[in-house]
RNA sequence: GGUUCUGUGGCCGAGUGGCUAGGCAAAGCUCUGCAAAAGCUUCUACAGCGGUUCGAAUCCGCUCGGAACCUCCA
């Protein structure tokens, strides 16, 4: 059983082979720090922080670098190009490194919510002008860029009629071709320095209130958009990486770019795989600066935006968007959060109850247990039953699912047909002894592994050894006046608990449980 | 206009030829001092019209609707 990933490039499921055995290069298009995050921004962090874990636990070493776009860009390209960040930073008069850090550190921030594990490298553009330059210089020499009034733009004509002849020409990615663009050309277009209206700019001259600057052998100006994720793709990754993903919306023309920026110094594409996440939407509508819909990740997690009925927790979030096929749209909505929120509880619980279970000892042909018979699914103790049976299926599928192109969806919809078997347990509908030992171990075994490791989902709310001590004291009280039919004492604790947000449950056998919502 | 997608039950969403995911909501039942939780059960859909096929949500065609990209965007 192999892993398959859909490969944006060739627009079908592949089957993954790393380029080095063992080992992954993975470069994810960051975050451009001129503002804050908003939930679309969720999407592929968290897309790809899966996908990094289940690299990681197929046991690949994996090398995740995820750029910070802090050089700026366009405001509005061809009329004044002004830098978006240093626009920002008049309007706040901040500098604009303070502002990227600002923003910087929010995003930070955000990902740590989530749950997310730090990508291994971590460039910014800033920091790598150097190696733009040495880029840009290069693409110069082979003669695929020019330099007009200061900037240099890449010469996408003759870069399509070369290339193309060797099966990579512009657009391979995002399916178009050039011809049709060139007739699509539009009329505000009014930039002479350019000789097609599809060149696009390496360097770009700084008008004199431009504050991000660098001196380049051309003047003083700053990078272009897309030269940056070639350059540091290509320093830490090599001419040749495994895995390159972003979000759909970059596949034009950022990554059609890099691509062609790479292939002139490398000659060859510089990704095996291409993965795009698609977009969430709100109200069927990208989420987006330019639609002014956007949900900031703080107020979604606070609540504080008229378009949330309640605050979100981040794992909610993260729930909700696993609930998916990242290849999908998602859809924000109120009512799907809240079912994200209850569904994960419920998950959770039964993940919490599954812990506590303990099965028939584990004496089969009085030989200790080893790894290897714990995790097989032959039979053990006679004959299988129905709900081991299930079981096993079940849990054998998680892998199958995920190794069809990271398919979360349905190894959560596994988990949930888990769940009432668990609590099945727990309540003693099932008896413990359908399940043979092996099983169970493994059950609780890939459940942590996925839940945990793979999902990188975990507890919403700590109680603390302190909170978890006086719960403990209340339901000790309770459990004393329920026997006592003192049920005035008994409904005073539940009911002032359930005030606080901390809910009891009664369980079957006399024992007692709570939740913080 | 071009490129690429997409339309699944009250809501969110898996699913690419037969075995009719899952979650939330709703209803009934069981358990329970009551409640909550949990368990069981019910609600069973694939935009429309044709076609291919023994058989289609799934393939093909057309119609209608929606989206992303073509300008910064995850």
């Amino acid at each position: 059983m192999s892993l398959k990933v859909y490969n944006s490039l060739s627009r079908r499921k592949e089957e993954f082979k790393s380029i080095t055995e063992g080992h992954v290069g993975m470069y994810v298009c960051g975050p451009t720090v001129s503002g804050e995050s908003h939930l679309g921004h969720a999407r592929p962090y968290v897309t790809f922080d899966v996908i990094h874990r289940y690299l990681k636990h197929l046991g690949y070493k994996v090398r995740y670098v995820r750029n910070i776009t802090d050089a700026g860009h366009f405001e509005e390209e061809g009329r004044e190009a002004e830098d978006k960040i240093a626009k920002k930073a008049l309007l706040e008069r901040l500098e604009p490194m303070e502002l990227v850090q600002k923003y910087t550190n929010l995003f930070h921030w955000a990902m740590n919510e989530f749950n997310t594990i730090p990508p291994s490298i971590e460039p910014t553009a800033t920091g790598h002008i150097v190696e733009q330059i040495v880029m840009i210089e290069k693409i110069i020499a082979d003669g695929y860029a020019y330099i007009a009034n200061g900037s240099v733009y890449f010469d996408v004509e003759k870069y399509n009629t070369d290339f193309s002849q060797i099966g990579m020409p512009y657009g391979i990615l995002s399916g178009r071709n050039l011809e049709d663009q060139l007739e699509t050309t539009r009329e505000l277009d009014n930039q002479e320095e350019k000789r097609n209206k599809s060149d696009f700019a390496l360097w770009k001259n700084a008008p004199p209130e431009h504050i991000m600057r660098w001196p380049s052998p051309w003047g003083e100006g700053f990078p272009g958009w897309h030269i940056e994720c070639s350059a540091m793709s290509n320093k830490y990754l090599g001419d040749q990486f495994d895995i390159h993903g972003g979000g759909m919306d970059l596949q034009f023309p950022h990554h059609e770019c890099e691509i062609a920026q790479s292939a002139v110094v490398n000659h060859k594409t510089m990704a095996k795989y291409w993965i795009h996440n698609n977009m969430i939407t709100i109200n069927g509508r990208k989420m987006g600066k330019s639609y002014g819909n956007q949900i900031m990740l703080s107020q979604m997690f606070s609540g504080d935006h008229p378009l949330l009925d309640q605050p979100y927790h981040p794992m909610t979030i993260r729930f909700f968007i696993l609930q998916s096929h990242y290849r999908s749209t998602l859809d924000f909505g109120n009512d799907a959060l809240k079912g994200s929120e209850k569904a994960f509880k419920r998950l959770w619980e039964a993940y919490v109850v599954l812990q506590g279970l303990n099965g028939t000892p584990l004496t089969v042909n009085s030989q200790p247990m080893t790894e290897a018979s714990l995790s097989s699914s032959t039979t053990v103790n006679g004959e299988r039953t129905a709900v081991d049976e299930q079981v096993n299926t079940l849990l054998n599928e998680f892998d199958e699912f995920m190794n069809d192109d990271f398919n979360t969806a349905k190894v959560l919809a596994n988990m949930f047909e888990l769940a009432p078997i668990i609590n099945g347990i727990k309540d003693k509908h099932i008896p413990i002894t359908e399940l043979q030992p092996a099983t169970l171990s493994l059950l609780k075994s890939k459940m942590k592994t996925y839940i945990e490791d793979v999902f990188g989902l975990k507890q919403e709310q700590q109680g603390g050894d302190k909170l978890e001590g006086v719960l403990q004291l209340l339901m000790t009280l309770r459990k004393d006046a329920k026997t006592k039919k003192d049920f005035v004492t008994s409904d005073r604790i539940r009911n002032e608990l359930t005030a606080l947000g901390v809910l009891l449950k009664d369980e079957k056998d006399g024992g007692m449980s709570y939740s913080i919502q």
